[in-house]
DNA sequence: TGTGTTGCTGGGAATAATTATCAATAATAA
DNA sequence: TTATTATTGATAATTATTCCCAGCAACACA
């Protein structure tokens, strides 16, 4: 007798096949697909970014539902939805058991630079921990993730400033 | 003799004459105004809420005008531009001589809702000025402030999903 | 206190990211 | 396999923000 193996499993943008259903959502290629993209980029990609690279992989992909997808998935946490200040968003996958951990931004407000920051020291991690769970408290908040983003001037823009 | 007076000094736009000529600007009506509408708001306002707030005081403010200008005081450091997430940027005073203190925000992915937070721990604040020393230091950038926000649920949503 | 220079403004047009619509399609339960 | 209905994709619509440019006004210098 066989082991029986769920549909998607194995393939690449099938991982989160539990994840979906969990939530009573149907695994779609397109889901799958945008899943895939998003756990293989190794920076924070764009709506459009994905939507490119989505096409080589399943060209009938429509933009809007890359959008669609992507609030979705935003929704339901798995994805962060960012804000550089350039006017559209970018969209990483949420640090699971995958590539990307958990990181801050660094901003350079003249030339638009992201630095990913990810060095954290325990102090800061533990800090963090701390103050979500005393605004859980006060404020009867669920807090499920957050920002944190450094603005300012980056070394070159710093350089040319003088 | 008396005692010469700067040009806007006491009228309540006028208080940022010194930042603005500083930085080679001219001080027009537009820039006191609005400046005056974000020093005397108590919350984050978007654009269109800057603007029909000048409007009130100045009507011959023009929308551009009011983009235009808030760009650049964003660029100057005298105010924070937020993106909560619902597609048009927020704006706020930084945290001078004046009524709104630094704080940092909770946002609720369900119905929108944003809480100021701003009852530090001695701790939080210490450690945010460590850290930036430390980017500072390893990233050769110049930190100039930041955002730190978290996303969840608030009170109401929480209490609705059960 | 005039006057010239030129930075600043306002209205309207243009742009571009994101959403809404809706008929066709395909994932899933039975 | 078939019925149900969530999901999709093309297109149109929306909407925040930026561009453009002729007229205006701040202010440096008389
Ligand atoms: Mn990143
Ligand atoms: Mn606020
Ligand atoms: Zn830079
Ligand atoms: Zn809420």
């Amino acid at each position: 007798m066989i082991m029986g193996r769920r549909w998607g499993e194995g393939r690449p943008g099938g991982r989160w096949h539990g994840e979906l259903r969990g939530c009573g959502y149907r695994v779609t290629m397109p889901r799958q697909v945008i899943l895939q993209v998003l756990d293989e980029a190794k920076k924070h990609l764009s709506a459009e970014d994905i939507f490119i690279k989505v096409h080589q992989i399943y060209p009938a992909i429509g933009l809007t539902t890359v959008y669609r997808t992507l609030e979705l998935l935003v929704r339901m946490g798995l994805v962060h939805k960012f804000d550089f200040g350039d006017g559209r968003a970018r969209y990483e996958l949420c640090d699971g058991n995958n590539e990307m951990a958990h990181h801050h931004h660094l901003i350079c407000t003249d030339c638009g630079r992201v630095i990913d920051y990810d060095d954290f020291t325990e102090e800061e991690t533990e800090l963090i921990k701390k103050t979500e769970k005393e605004l859980a408290k006060k404020y009867d908040f669920t807090v499920r993730n957050h920002t944190i983003q450094f603005y300012g001037l980056c070394k070159k823009c710093n350089a040319l400033k003088k």
